[in-house]
RNA sequence: GUGGGUGUGGCUUAGCUGGUUAAAGCACCAGAUUGUGGUUCUGGGGAUCGCCGGUUCGAAUCCGGUCACCCACCCCA
């Protein structure tokens, strides 16, 4: 197959799109139960908020992200992720100025330039909702409530909530200050140590056993927390546990992105390989001040949905029904007229009605209506055009109920 | 960016100690007398064996390179 081009590395065409459907339908009916709207931004921004927004010292702005010039020389980047541009639209049209909280979700193609594996693609959508003004326990304890209901929704089994205080600007300073101070008493493995430098956190999930071992006598972000966060970790773990929604509590919980402060938790589920996160996020309440907003704690999530999708079938969950027709529709005349305007008569009803296109025979046409699903056939011919009346065949018991040649009648006759 | 694995018709594969027209199943199309499917039978279309180069009288089968896919690291959803 010589082909002159195939879809670029890392990404996918969908060709059966019904469970894609059935689950961005669960993710929105949920999403709009908790009281979140939908928002839709752009597919790229200006490269300079993702470097602000997601930080410039992370892997997914530093090496990931789609750069381009426009044709008016302005650098811009493909949405490597959701939040920095939610925060910016919010920001752009005053939402922060009308009441209190915001809570919006999307769901939107995202873009990184990473070696594709399992789980990992270069475009990957996601489902993301993030909440502006509370900054209560509550509120983190209801963003995540709003992830494990979908989750639930969905049908997902043995997933599993991890949870983790990284801290303020208050107490983190002093936090990476200890956890340098006991790194550098160890020696590390080569990334480690480029790590010590960039994010300290990382070292604690790093998968090099002799750093495991340093990483378990490390000193723990919780334990370090100052008063306000400790008594806000506490206070959501009390409100998980109230809505009898299960958690894991791991210290060494961190994420890439910088801008998180506070909670931090993560959905993993099996059956992923290596990616075996669902759904990650947290709270970042110092993100919309540095994007020159007012002062707003802030808080969410995102979720992948091809990782959603891949769970599911790994759990043998089929999300979406059949997109099966309700009725083929056989020519059995020369010229197909009949057949032609009947069909256009049922669809015009909302009946989703097939014919042949490809000039197949009768009988080939009656094999493609068996293949396509559909429950009823009508064969039109001469005979029927000239008697005015049809047979409807239900193709799973083989039956024939004479029905009036008139879309009406057969509409209500399949409808029941 | 680093490492490992794989690469034969739409799909899943056989062939791979080099040798006439590259095989099978599934899928697709058409038939099996007269206007009706799901089973069965018959026939048919479709691959220059990822790509380029090398070795050889001769390569899908050997060697080199390259690309792609998969998996892992890194990072993240």
């Amino acid at each position: 197959m010589a082909l002159l081009t195939q879809a670029p590395k890392g990404t996918k065409d969908v060709l059966d799109s019904t469970p894609w459907q059935a689950l961005e339908a669960t993710l929105r009916r949920v999403a709009h139960s908790f009281g979140f709207h939908e928002i839709r931004f752009p597919t790229f921004e200006h490269t300079e908020l993702f470097e602000r927004g997601v930080g410039d010292t992370t892997d997914v702005v530093q090496k990931e992200m789609y750069t381009f010039t426009d044709k008016g020389g302005r650098s811009l980047s493909l949405r490597p992720e959701g939040t920095a541009s939610v925060c910016r639209a919010v920001l752009e049209h005053g939402l922060l100025a009308q009441a209190l909280p915001q809570k919006v979700y999307y769901i939107a193609p995202n873009f990184r330039y990473e070696k594709p594996q399992a789980g990992r693609l270069r475009e990957h959508h996601q489902f993301g909702v993030e909440c502006f003004g509370p900054s209560g326990a509550d509120a983190d304890a209801e963003v995540i409530a709003l992830a494990d209901t979908y989750l639930r929704a969905l049908g997902l089994t043995d997933v599993s909530l991890e949870l983790n205080s990284i801290g303020c600007s208050v107490c983190r300073p002093q936090y990476h200050a200890a956890l340098k101070a006991y790194l550098s008493q160890h020696s590390l493995c080569g990334l480690c140590n480029e790590r010590i430098q960039r994010n300290p956190l990382r070292i604690l999930d790093c998968k090099n056993p002799d750093c495991q071992a340093i990483a378990r006598q490390a000193p723990h972000s919780v334990d370090h927390l100052c008063g306000d966060c400790a008594d806000h970790f506490a206070a959501l773990q009390r409100h998980l546990t109230a809505m009898g929604i299960g958690y894991k509590l791991n210290p060494l919980l961190v994420r890439g992105l910088d801008y998180y402060t506070r909670t931090v938790f993560e959905f993993k589920a099996p059956g992923l390989g290596a990616q075996d996160t669902v759904c990650g996020g947290g709270r970042y309440d110092g993100l919309i001040e540095t994007l020159g907003g007012p002062a707003t704690p802030a808080l969410g999530f995102g979720s992948g949905l091809e990782r959603l999708l891949m769970t599911a079938e790994a759990q043998g969950i089929r999300l979406g029904g059949s997109a099966a027709s309700d009725l083929y529709l056989c020519n059995a005349q020369v010229d197909g007229t009949a057949c032609l305007q009947l069909t256009h008569a049922l669809r015009q009803l909302g009946v989703k009605a097939e014919r042949d296109t490809m000039g197949r025979s009768l009988k080939a046409q009656m094999k493609q209506a068996d293949k396509s699903g559909c429950r009823y056939v009508v064969v039109i011919g001469d005979d029927e055009v000239a008697g005015g009346t049809v047979a409807v065949k239900h193709m799973k018991t083989g039956e024939q109920q004479p029905c009036a040649l008139d879309a009406q009648a057969i509409a209500a006759m399949i409808h029941n």
